[in-house]
DNA sequence: ACCTGAACACCGTTCAAGT
DNA sequence: ACCTGAACACCGTTCAAGT
């Protein structure tokens, strides 16, 4: 039993690759995305800054690394649905919620390469559009289109949104939002103007998942056109 | 006419905020995101990298004033066309290519509060949504999707192209995200590897306008539920 | 009012030295 | 092999001093 172990012994206080990305994750919810520093993080560790960097490349793959556990944790939690259409919904709603939970995680999955995380993403999505028969030329359209509304929207929540749960000042928000639409030129915005003034009776999850069932229909035209 | 002039006359190489956008811009396109500092900006304008900040807030700011110039240039040059489908065709296109050309330009659409480049593409679509007849509760919904797909295709396209004009290793580099795709565990990612095997016959422009298409064909049945 | 440029605070990253 | 922490290079921003 020693034998076998002896690799394997560490200290409970080891430094792994799997420690620092989740010291990241909680120094990022914590003090935001500027708050993510090496040193701040070594301090986290109890060690020094350049220990980090015998586990990890650089900052840049750490956010992408921090981004990815978040985001693969939040779609492992997905489970399938009576339809396929509502299988999607759950995955964007996943996504979107996590990143809401998660507001640095937004910029990251929009990184490139794609991230881990934006491929799961994309495969449950492309698996369910194979369940609801989209011919296979419209299937990569399809996805693309899901995947880029799903990151955008979900990222742009996050930056208005601040902590998902405690929303005292989500109308307020809202309401200056408006208020600074409003303001803009006449002739040169009559649209916003007028969509500023529905956005006090606005949920921004529902507009998301209404956005979802738009696209939703786009996919079931093409899959109709096929059939003929 | 002195007397007119006094208050207008301005040396011809005064400071002033316009010069030091248009110069960021060049700055920007031919060093890349990375390259814009105060110092270099400074040396090219030759002052003091001091004197920007009377002129402008801070580097960020000076960011989304960038890429409001360029964005806001590629739409003005945008015409009607004979059918608003095609019209928001347009406007995407012209976002496309612009970003495509500056690709630093497009993490500063997603930006938050919305820059006034994103919400003058914004209010282009929902006058041709308006023209449509697309019923006002979807107006919004609508807008947000094209206005989401547009921002973020034209992002990523950027982050994967580097210049639009010569582009000898696309191909290569199509084969290099297609191979690597194939790597990936075929039982975790079928969907991606099925995806990855047509990647080569891949055309970016094309496949964002059938993008585009698609969340039209998606609107077009929205109206004809509400006419039901 | 507007410009200059040195100085400040802070950060990612490296690396010689340790264990 | 893995950790330490000082040092390096570089940057955004400020500000006293100039015109």
């Amino acid at each position: 039993m020693a034998k076998t172990k002896r690799k394997a012994e560490r200290r409970e206080d080891a430094l792994t690759r799997e420690r620092i990305v989740d010291a990241a994750i909680a120094l990022l919810d914590d003090e935001g995305e500027q708050g993510l520093t090496f040193r701040a993080l070594a301090a986290r560790l109890a060690t020094g800054s350049g220990a980090i960097y015998w586990h990890v490349t650089n900052k840049d793959e750490l956010l992408a690394a921090a981004s990815d556990v978040v985001v693969s944790r939040a779609l492992a939690d997905v489970r399938a649905h009576a339809t396929p259409e509502q299988t999607i919904g759950s995955v964007a709603l996943a996504v979107f919620d996590s990143i809401d939970a998660h507001c640095w995680a937004g910029t990251q999955l929009a990184r490139n390469p794609p991230t881990r995380a934006l491929l799961q993403i994309v495969e449950r999505i492309g698996r369910q559009l194979q369940a609801l028969r989209v011919p296979a030329a419209v299937q990569f359209t399809a996805a693309s289109v899901l995947g880029s509304y799903i990151i955008s929207e979900s990222r742009q929540n996050a930056a208005n949104g601040r902590s998902s749960e405690p929303r005292p000042d989500r109308a307020d928000f809202l309401a200056s939002v408006a208020s600074e639409w409003m303001q803009l030129d006449a002739d040169e915005f009559p649209f916003i103007r007028q969509v500023a003034s529905q956005l006090r009776e606005h949920d921004d999850r529902a507009e998301f998942l209404a956005g979802i069932d738009l696209i939703l229909a786009g996919i079931a035209s093409a899959r109709r056109a096929d059939d003929r």
